[in-house]
RNA sequence: GGCCAGGUAGCUCAGUUGGUAGAGCAGCGGACUGAAAAUCCGCGUGUCGGUGGUUCGAUUCCGCCCCUGGCCA
């Protein structure tokens, strides 16, 4: 019952933070002691086939506390911020519908913005028009596309930077299906989690250098367990290139080009791990920027009883004590 | 032990006809409205291996020493 005062409204968790930085683990941990389920918030986790390379929480995980928004889509297609706020709210709902509590975990700081801010109800990706101008930028540059772009929608093309690909495409696209620019259209439509109590903590280690000797870790870890088999068979599908939104992701696209011969192993494992820290390091200046919620070190276990232990008692998630 | 080639930014290297140096990558900061694990923008002081000499001035020229690689013993 919305509105009808604090203590009724529904309450809604969201955990992100770099990737590395351990939220999985502490999502897991929580559900052991309190009734959520998972709504991951990750654009990875969403293409089945992508295992190894994302950190995908296993079956077994899967099996007993129950996740959602993952393996939803096949590797060849192209998910987007618009179907996450969609498919996020629905989630949201059903799991309220059975009594339980959402806990939102990801680090996907878009879908995240989407989410709370709302998106402006824009035209959906036009596949043949992309590649139409993929085709005329190949030939052209892109700082030609943003000039055009500088004629019909000025506005858009002033925030926007001459070599940015894909927001020089976006707009261009938008204006071309809508007949509008989008920089009218794009007043925020209000949040999908308006109404709900929302907890939101981010985490992350305090030492840089930490998050990064986790990430290097990781990485050896999962080339051990297969990532370049996996990164192979999806390559021997026949139907995937370099350029799906899937093959894209940190790590397939190195070991891909490593497969086409580019380069040695040694150097895509090295150029994975730092295309890992990038998007670490972007993740935390939009984590800055956004300045919401709570700051985490949970590699400390204080943090956990101190802060997430007593606020989710206080948001009446958990009994005090039960962990 | 002798000869040769090197030792310059975290890494790979360029350069200075003698006036204390700059690229790529990495790193750091920032932006972000249906591809976002994407896409883009900005940031370059480092005993120029050490030491002595020549010089107004040496990272640059000369001597010696140290280190690395190669060849010869």
């Amino acid at each position: 019952m919305p509105g009808s005062g604090a203590r009724e409204r529904l309450p809604v968790l969201i955990l992100t933070g770099p990737t590395g930085a351990g939220k999985s683990d502490w999502a897991i941990r929580l559900a052991e002691c309190a009734p959520v389920e998972i709504v991951s918030v990750d654009s990875a986790l969403v293409y089945r086939g992508l295992d190894i390379g994302t950190a995908k929480p296993p079956r077994a995980v899967r099996a007993s506390v129950p996740h959602h928004l993952i393996d939803i889509c096949d590797a060849a297609e192209s998910y987007s911020a618009g179907r996450f706020v969609t498919d996020a709210a629905e989630c949201i709902r059903e799991i309220h519908g059975r009594g339980r509590v959402p806990l939102l975990v990801g680090g996907t700081m878009l879908y995240l913005r989407a989410l709370l801010d709302g998106l402006a109800s824009l035209p959906q990706a036009a596949p043949e028009l992309r590649r139409e101008l993929d085709a005329r930028a190949a030939a052209l540059g892109w700082p030609a596309l943003h000039a055009e772009l500088t004629r019909l929608d000025p506005v858009a093309a002033a925030r926007i930077a001459p070599n940015d690909s894909q927001r020089i495409q976006r707009a261009l696209e938008v204006f071309y299906t809508a007949g509008a620019p989008i920089s009218q259209l794009q007043g925020s439509t209000g949040s999908a989690l308006e109404g709900y109590e929302v907890g939101y903590w981010r985490v992350a280690p305090s030492d840089r250098a930490l998050l990064h000797e986790r990430i290097a870790r990781r990485f050896e870890a999962m080339m051990t367990a297969g990532f370049l088999d996996e990164v192979r068979s999806l390559r021997d599908r026949g139907d995937l290139t370099p350029s799906h939104p899937s093959m894209r992701a940190v790590g397939y696209r190195q070991l891909w080009a490593h497969l086409d011969g580019r380069y040695g192993l040694e150097e895509a494992v090295m150029r994975a791990i730092a295309a890992t820290r990038q998007l670490a390091k972007r993740q935390l200046t939009w984590m800055r920027a956004e300045a919401r919620g709570t700051w985490l070190d949970l590699s400390s276990e204080a943090a956990w009883r101190e802060l997430i232990c007593h606020k989710l008692a206080a948001a009446g998630v958990l009994s005090t004590g039960t962990c």
